[in-house]
DNA sequence: TAGATTGTTAATCGATTAACAATC
DNA sequence: TAGATTGTTAATCGATTAACAATC
């Protein structure tokens, strides 16, 4: 075939969307459904979903619609869900813990592997039978540890530091949820959670009428 | 004046990243950038950082560019950063937690004002000087206090029913960890952290080049 | 003044929606 | 077969980039 490769962020970051709601629907026994039985739901158009789910194949048919399992399934292996992946967690604070607990994670395929701080109160502690190491000893860990994902949850001045040493240590994928933005060369990918950013947003819409009043106001 | 209201999503996200950048330059005392200069910074093009600021004024000068610290402070008014905000937590598990510990919040203006839990170990815990209450306490709570931002931390299955609460109690704007979406009113906001949405978007693009190595050869 | 850089209009690019022939 | 619904092309809409006159 040799599909057009390059599907748009705006393409993927609706997929795990999908995922969700086929989910649930196959938790509800539904067998199949169409793109506007699903529009309905999810809130995309019909039109949009069917676009969308064209980039990957031909996974509907005519009169029909999609079978909830199948796309279900393929949605899951698009994403990379059909695999399993190491991840270690560098930053054992608030936002390090809970992501270290949300077991959801792991059912989905990503394994915890090492947790590492720098404080040593946090240091020999154990989080879901991860004992928390120095993250002096990070490097060496990852020489002898095969690893996917590196989740940084440092302070936003330590975390191009951390980076750093994943890239030196081959790691291809970064979560970071310290609130800068990092230097990394191109073939590593880079997804941010930046919570303030989320916060500021919502701060926005909730003042955005007020704030056009004034400016006819004045 | 009378502008055209109504900022798309696409600019608002861009807001909280030129609040960070031009605090990041203010502490460094750079006094004036220009549209090209922050381009280089911050990674978006000059020609749409001009057109960005220009819909809410005429911040900068030509010839000369943007005075930092006037730009700071216009951004973080467009954002809502001139006033306070109440806000609940309900839900105290790992991300409630991390939540309610992230100091930051509250130097940008966002007070906490009360925390909830239905599990009995954590009612009457305290977390950063405020007690876990019992979330029956909630709607009496929101009752008797202003607050602005509800943000729930709960499981799926119990988000709806807090929304539904927040909605009763006239709260405005939901800031939603809950991995589902929920319904509320047209006038009512929800902002959402997926984090699952955002780590299988990793996943996604660790798997992309990938995905399409396969499809072209079947 | 000359140089720099904005504000803003016009051109381009990309994403969404509409339409409909193909087909189950 | 007739009805339903996809896959896909074309039309529309919106967002980004380029260009440049205005002006500090």
């Amino acid at each position: 075939m040799g599909k057009k490769t390059m599907i748009s962020m705006a393409v993927v970051r609706r997929l795990p969307k999908y995922y969700r709601y086929l989910g649930e629907l196959l938790r509800n026994d539904v067998e199949r459904i169409s793109s506007k039985e699903l529009s309905e739901r999810i809130g995309f158009t019909a039109s949009q979903i069917r676009q969308d789910l064209n980039n990957f194949g031909d996974f509907g048919q005519q009169g029909y619609g999609y079978n909830v399992r199948a796309l279900y399934e393929e949605i899951g292996k698009i994403l990379g869900l059909n695999k399993n992946y190491n991840t270690v967690i560098v930053g054992a604070g608030n936002i390090g813990q809970a992501v270290a607990n949300y077991t959801n994670f792991e059912r989905l395929g990503f394994h915890l592997v090492g947790i590492f701080d720098r404080n040593p109160k946090l240091i020999g502690i154990s989080i879901r039978d991860k004992v928390i190491q120095d993250v002096d000893n990070l490097e060496e860990f990852l020489k002898n540890n095969h690893v996917d994902i590196g989740i940084i949850c440092v302070p936003k001045e330590q975390a191009q530091k951390i980076a750093d040493i994943f890239v030196k240590c081959g790691i291809k994928a970064i979560w970071n949820f310290a609130p800068t933005d990092l230097n990394v060369p191109d073939d590593v990918i880079v997804e941010n959670v930046h919570l303030s950013e989320s916060l500021l947003t919502l701060s926005y819409r909730l003042n955005e009428a007020e704030l056009f009043k004034e400016k006819i106001g004045r």
